[in-house]
DNA sequence: CTGATCAGTAAGCAT
DNA sequence: ATGCTTACTGATCAG
């Protein structure tokens, strides 16, 4: 557990060094994540850079890529721990009240129950007749 | 989704190129990581390696403990996952039964308050008296 | 030091 | 190419 307010867990300086070591004149990395392939392309093409170095900036941009992906999916793990956390308290919510209304209603019939049992007793001790279709029940 | 049973999403090589270029003879990353502290100091000492070796192997020592270390953080959230979706099922299978009971107890309530309806009827068309305490209910 | 967790990186699959 | 998910790595915190 985190023993005081400094952050949590491991990580590397938040905001780290750039990417590339040569960023190549105006080329940030906030840039080359954003700009489309064909922008990309473009901007390429006007500089003069060698094959290689084209190569290099492509893999920078799937790096960059990659490290939003990767957030993402973190981000998205949580939210469907959070989800299923959430949905399993609702649940245990929604489980109370039912297992009130039961003990209710529980406690309904005993009620009737108890009123039939001294009907019954009524019935035999003045040794009124029913009809059989209102024999009390056991 | 999965297209077919290739195996889910993305991974390295199960078995890894060992991490030491340089094996330092007879130590495998097996045994690296298993030996004690003391028994690698011991044998770093019998074998005659430099200062710089040691430190080498100390850092790949922590780096194969961490591999294991992260793939026991997975395996575990793995498993609280589960964990949570099971008991979520198991929540919603004790929901449903309690939903039965409760139905259950709902039409033995009604079946009573019929019989009770028709008792009701009964007594007053016979103009039988009843006690004060066993008057019928509403 | 050991163990756990986080963010970043690359691999590999799917679209 | 893009996006997602995984294993691995180093950094960093806790014990």
């Amino acid at each position: 557990m985190p023993h005081d307010l400094k952050e949590l867990g491991g990580r590397k300086p938040v905001v780290m060094a750039p990417l590339s070591p040569t960023p190549c004149a105006e080329i940030s990395d906030d840039e080359l994540v954003s700009i489309s392939v064909r922008d990309l392309n473009r901007q390429l093409k006007m500089r003069g850079l060698t094959r290689d170095q084209i190569v290099r900036m492509k893999q920078r941009r799937r790096t960059l890529k990659n490290r939003g992906y990767a957030a993402s999916c973190r981000i998205k793990r949580i939210e469907q721990k959070d989800e299923l956390e959430t949905e399993k308290s609702q649940e245990w919510h929604d489980m109370e009240l039912m297992q009130d209304e039961n003990n209710r209603i529980r406690e309904e019939v005993e009620a009737l129950r108890g009123k039939y049992d001294a009907l019954k007793r009524f019935a035999i001790m003045k040794n009124i007749p029913l009809p059989p279709e209102l024999e009390l029940l056991p």
